[in-house]
This record gives structure tokens, sequence and C-alpha cells, in this order.
DNA sequence: TGGTAAACGAACAGACTTGTCTATTTTATT
DNA sequence: AATAAAATAGACAAGTCTGTTCGTTTACCA
């Protein structure tokens, strides 16, 4: 395409990641994305087999746009706590941004059928990693209660879409300072 | 009805409430509904005038039983903190139970618009009424630190439907057990 | 036993779903 | 300038969705 900037197959993928999380995977239909992205149907197939590949396709990106997002943050400081701390701003900061829309794996999660193997495990890969990043921080042999941090991270994100606030993020947040202080978490 | 057992308004919710628990909102049809409910269509209509109507009595239903397993658990002890780790066990209970299919209240959120504000009214009474819950458990003037237990009896919840494993519930009592130990929580 | 209400099966409306196909135009490359 | 690839619009298939409206049958109660 010459007068688009932006190649079909990509304008459809930046349609995806935008609708999908702001009205969910079920609610948003072929017919939507691609009058949303400009593109013909036939060029939607070309690209993506199914719905199913292009929702994989969809957790794919938003995985690389999320984690470069949450570095930005916890990048600003090299000490272990700071960074953590820092982690909790960013959910601060994403959920103005994209207003309490919470997290798209756990929507996604939550609207899947079992037999749904490749998104389920999309969606597993995620999480397993951000518990990774959360254990790389701290020292190695002190590791041993990492995952509490994990939790209230992911509660945090889940409550604060609940409740179309950050109180839990602060609560959260406010906890993970507080574990450090009773080095609980060292 | 005189054949069977249960009228056939309880059927419906019966029905609605395995099909939206095990396959999502979105993904159970009124239509399945009906057959599973061996109802007609137009008896559906005439005791639910929308499927968002019987969301919500889905919703209410749902809180009315799971509130009612829980405290079967908890109230079998005395003590606050052996309350609240029997809390823990019930997860790990109606995972069991239920395949790991987490949270109906969570599951729903990930699903509705922001205009639903009906249901979403529905889940954050539920979830307000689980905080409190936690929060009369434990000594008036001590309960600074609670909403840290509801956090990671949440994220519990959610990450052991997430990975199909009971150790995130494992985890997260835990923490909850040094919490008290360490006098965090009193 | 007659009347009222509930439930029934089934058709129907109208809009929506994913996905396929065709015939045509545009674009990029050689 | 010619050729091959990419993208287009739009019709179409086959099925699903929610919700309404039939006329009929069943059940209960006075």
């Amino acid at each position: 395409m010459k007068h688009h900037p932006i190649l079909p197959k990509e304008r459809i993928l930046e349609t995806a990641l935008h609708l999908f999380h702001k009205q969910g995977y079920h609610a948003t239909g072929i017919n939507q994305i691609i009058s949303d992205a400009g593109v013909a149907k036939a060029s939607l197939y070309l690209h993506y087999k199914s719905k199913e590949e292009l929702g994989i396709e969809y957790l794919n990106a938003r995985q690389e746009i999320w984690f470069a997002q949450l570095k930005l943050f916890t990048d600003e400081s090299k000490k272990p706590k700071k960074k953590i701390l820092a982690a909790f701003d960013f959910l601060n900061f994403i959920n103005e941004k994209e207003s309490f829309r919470g997290c798209s794996f756990l929507n996604m999660l939550s609207e899947i059928q079992s037999e749904e193997t490749r998104l389920l495990a999309s969606i597993q890969n995620h999480k397993t990693q951000l518990r990774e990043f959360f254990r790389e921080i701290l020292p190695e042999e002190k590791g041993e209660h990492t995952d509490i941090i994990y939790l209230l991270f992911e509660s945090a994100m889940t409550e604060s879409q609940l409740f179309k606030n950050q109180w839990p993020v602060e609560k959260a947040k406010q906890a993970v300072a507080d574990l450090f202080k009773l080095k609980y978490i060292k």
C-alpha cells in the first residue's frame, strides 16, 4: 500500500490490540476489527488463518508492549526494593492510561474454554515470565518469599479493575514496602 | 409442574449457575440453557426479562451459595488466625470441586462492558462483602493490615485458575500464616 | 368441574457470527 | 512496460445469537 503508512497486517493487529483489550475477545467481532482497521475481510484471513490465531498474535504482541513499558519504570532504579516498588507505579500508570481495563491476559483467561490450549499456554507463559521477573530482581539465595510480591501485584491489577480505583495498587505497594522493612523480603 | 421435582424457574437458574460458571457468560447461549434445563424458551422469558437479568440473578445466587460454603470452613474455628487460614482451605476445596474455574465474579468482570452497570454493581458488592468478611474476623482496632489478606486471597483464586494448580493457594496461605507470626497482622 | 395460570413446542424475526469466494484494482518488483 | 503479489469490495454460506409470538397442553385451585 502506498497511501497508508502502516501495512494492513499491522493495522489489523493494532486494532485487535485496542479492541480485544477494551471490549473483550468474545465481544469483539471480526467485522468490527476489519472496519476499524480499514481493511478487507479477505486481507484479514490472508494474514491470520482464524480469529483464534489473531487472538494468539494479540497476546504475543501485548506481551512485548506490556513488558517494555514495565521495564521503563523498573530500570530507573538499581536497588531491588526500589525496582519492585516502581513496578507498582507502572500499574498506577497503566490503570490511568487504559481506564482500569485490567490485565489482557487474565481477561482472556476468563473467556477461554479448557480446549483452547494454545491461548492458555500464551497466558501461562506471560505470567511465568512476570513471576520470574520479580524473582530475578532479588538476590538469588534470598528469593524464598518473592512469590508474595507476584501475588500482590496480580491482585492489585485485578482489584483496581474491579473497583475502578487505585487503592488496591497503593495498598499492595505499601504492603510490599512493609515486608521489606520487616525483612520478610530481603 | 407435577412430574418435575424442581420448578422451571429454578431449573433455569440451576443450569445458569452451572453453565455461566463453567463456560463463561458470553460463551453460554440462551438456547443451551433452555435445552439443558429442559424448559421452553417462552418459560425463560416469562421468569427473566433478558439474558442480563438472568446474569444478575446468577451472580446473586452464586453470592449466597459461595459464602455459605466459605462459612462452613471458617465456622469450624473461633480464633481469627485459624478462621482465616480455613478460608484458604476452602479455596483448595472449591478448586478441586470446580476444576479450577476460578471466581464467577471476576470471570464475569472480564466479560462485561463499562455500560453494564448493574452487573458491575453485583460484582463489586460481592467483593466488598468478602473484604468486610476478613475485616470483621480480626479485632477492630487491629485491622489496619487486613486488606493484604483480601488481596492474597483474591490472587490465590485467580492464579490457581490460571496455572490449574493449588500452589498459589498454598503460597498465599503460608504468607498469611507468616504475617501472623511476624505480628504484621494480629 | 370449570377457570386461571403456567408451561409447552415450534416457528419466526432480525441481527449478528466466522469464514469463503470471486472478480477487480492497486502496488511493488523485475 | 510486464508480471506477480497484495489488497480491495462485496456477496454469500451456514450457523449462532437474543427475543417474540403463536396455539396447545398441562396443572392447580376454588
